[in-house]
DNA sequence: GGAAGTCAAGTCTCG
DNA sequence: CGAGACTTGACTTCC
């Protein structure tokens, strides 16, 4: 089992994510900031290495703009180097790196054009872990979109999407089910359809969990992992006290983490990204390490 | 020079 | 039907 966080690490104060206004976005901006978020990056999974930490989520401005015509960089040609050596890095440590694009990604829409830019930005992702030279255990994260008062449909449309996407970027997508219009039996669903991958979200389980039975649904969902795709990947957050369900915690509440990694290692093995505001904080306040609270083999 | 307002994108909910 | 939430640092404008 590998364990990570996405993004930003508070620890070090590094971040794969510093970006710029499209108003200020020139050339040299953008450069000068993927320049930044690369250096950063390489300097993230040096101390994640350093901690154990082997599994990590690359910010989607780590190329700022990417997807977006502004930028006209060639970045894959520009920063080979930083992108080899990265790449290099991770693999020789056996980490597993990952994208999660966020709101605005929607595969589903029945506007053509936010589908095709939502095509854009999950190419954009792929190029980069193709650029690093990471295998397919490496994927990028999205959700199933919104439901435009007709689930059946929007969900129909998800599937037909999905499965004439070039096969580049469809080895690397992986579903997840949110906290809101599609549970993990809709997630399931879709996965039976296309064969894409369920990442299991706790905190959005919560709040939709759907129909189904806690253990079925996560025996079902793991097993949507084939061997070209790794072990399953899972998502911990905490709710955060006295918040808007949904909203995710500072840090992991301890009894609730090892009561989710106890449930789940029944499962098999898996790899889990804990999404806390405090980040890699969030880890290290699990420390000395919380494999531990596995149960013996 | 500090505070406040604004910023690519989509969808849902609330008033 | 329009505003706000989602999430957040960076940039611009205003005082």
């Amino acid at each position: 089992m590998r364990i990570g966080y996405p993004c930003v690490s508070r620890l070090t104060g590094r971040t794969t994510n510093h970006e710029t206004i499209l108003r200020a976005a020139t050339p040299e901006k953008l450069r000068a900031l993927a320049r930044q978020n690369l250096a950063d990056l390489r300097e993230i999974l040096r101390h994640n290495l350093a901690h154990g930490w082997l599994l990590f989520r690359i910010g989607s401005s780590v190329i700022p703009f990417a997807s977006h015509p502004v930028n006209t960089l060639n970045w894959q040609a520009e920063f080979r180097d930083e992108l080899t050596d990265i790449g290099a890095f991770a693999r020789q440590h056996d980490m597993r790196l990952s994208f999660h694009p966020g709101q605005y990604t929607v595969l589903n829409s029945p506007d053509p054009e936010i589908v095709r830019r939502a095509i854009e930005e999950i190419a954009y992702s792929a190029a980069f872990l193709d650029a690093l030279g990471m295998d397919t255990t490496c994927k990028i994260v999205i959700h199933l979109g919104g439901t435009y008062g007709d689930k059946p449909a929007a969900l129909g449309r998800f599937v037909e999407t999905a499965t004439t996407l070039r096969d580049s970027l469809r080895r690397r997508l992986v579903i997840e089910n949110d906290e809101r219009c599609y549970a993990p039996a809709d997630a399931l669903w879709v996965s039976e359809r296309t064969g894409l991958p369920v990442v299991f979200d706790n905190l959005h389980y919560a709040a939709n969990p759907g129909p189904g039975a806690l253990d079925d649904l996560l025996a079902r969902v793991f097993a949507t992992w084939k061997p070209a795709d790794g072990v399953p990947k899972v998502h911990f957050s905490s709710q955060a006290p006295g918040s808007r369900p949904g909203h995710h915690a500072d840090y992991a509440h301890p009894d609730e983490f090892r009561d989710w990694l106890v449930r789940w290692s029944r499962f098999g093995d898996f790899d889990l990204m804990l999404e806390a505001k405090a980040k890699d904080a969030a880890l290290l306040a699990l420390s000395p390490d919380p494999l531990t609270l596995l149960p013996a083999p």
